[in-house]
DNA sequence: TAGATTGTTAATCGATTAACAATC
DNA sequence: TAGATTGTTAATCGATTAACAATC
């Protein structure tokens, strides 16, 4: 098997399938599936088998010719790639609805994502757990990402302080964003930020039902 | 001006973007800017205003050559293209953290969703209220979307619960379903659906943290 | 008028799909 | 072996970017 073909440079679009093979993979693992075509893995997840085996031959060779895809090899090949075997801590700023829903959503940690503080600006907040996660002022976060090394900070807070929490997570040393604020961050280049805008799932349902109903 | 280009096929990046610029220029509104070209609307949002003029071509031509973009005008336009002068029932399946998010957020009905009704299983949930909407049983899912003319469905549920709801919420008679469970729906090509998939998020950025740190 | 900015056509870039040789 | 299925190259499709005439 050839080794990971450095220097290509490879579409978003292939990163963000991958998750879903990865996903998909498991739960056919966990059905005692041992093997599975690309085609059977794409009906599955949706898409074309012909994608699936572009997106993989990105990162090399994966399958049998003939065979198919060991479901625990593929996996664990897919893992590697998208760093999965590796531990991450995240922090999440604001305990909005939101924030509250990501700091209980309990799927984090098997991925590898271990949410290690929160941060709000709310005294009465400030001090309390969140299934054994402490909220901190945001006044503290340099002192705590710097301290427990967390390099992923999730933004839940109102659209108005998003920019300032962004800023003061990159002074703080953090890598990556993930973004629920519907703004645009302005950061480093060299700040990986992944915005989730939620308004614009409703919005575009709003555009394909209008021309239907 | 001229009327939409019926016939013209708009593709879904276009329609994504749309809910980007009116959000943007109902902010720019609020600030008391009257006038606003593709190049500052750009600046803002994160593109480019090529991108802009090409996108809002496709249904018309809004703006001034030498002058730009009226605002109101604008925001009128693109609200009217994407049916949010139109009111939208919808109902949330699943009162987990996140569906208990979403219930509260208080930015639905501002443009234009309606928040008619929730649906759990949960005997302790059912027949109390959040924010005035009552929760329903699973069971009287068909009776209360028919009754409140409910368009939209929203899944917050289990995984493995997912595709039960989905399609009884088609059976019911839901036109789209915003999507929150990770798995792929299997509904009829006239259901519109929008799948909201927090987990690509992270994993992602789980790609290319491992890359560069 | 001169400068600014739109709307649109053409060029480029990127992603998906089709086809098929390789091979299990 | 024959059938199945991968990995990859070529063809197609779609989306973005560049360029510029139109015009306010």
């Amino acid at each position: 098997m050839k080794e990971h073909k450095e220097n290509a440079v490879i579409s978003k679009a292939t990163i963000d399938r991958l998750p879903l093979y990865y996903r998909t993979l498991k739960l056919s693992q966990q059905e005692g599936i041992e093997i599975i075509s690309s085609d059977e893995l794409g009906r599955k997840i949706g898409v074309t088998p012909e994608q699936i085996r572009k997106d993989l031959s990105a990162f090399g060779e994966f399958g049998k010719k003939g065979v198919g895809y060991y479901v625990r090899e593929l996996m664990r090949n897919i893992g590697e790639i998208l760093g999965l075997n590796r531990k991450w801590n995240i922090a999440i700023a604001g305990v909005g609805h939101l924030g509250w829903a990501l700091a209980n959503y309990a799927n984090f940690s098997p991925q590898g994502f271990d949410l290690q503080a929160i941060f709000d600006v709310d005294t009465d907040k400030i001090g309390r757990y969140i299934n054994e996660v402490e909220i901190f002022s945001i006044e503290r976060m340099k002192e705590i990402v710097s301290d427990r090394d967390i390099q992923i900070g999730i933004i839940t807070v109102p659209a108005e302080y998003a920019q300032d929490i962004a800023t003061r997570f990159v002074e703080a040393g953090i890598k990556g964003i993930w973004n629920f604020a519907p703004v645009k961050l302005n950061v480093p280049a060299s700040i990986h930020v992944v915005s989730e805008d939620l308004s614009v799932g409703l919005s575009s349902m709003s555009y394909y039902l209008s021309r239907q109903i």
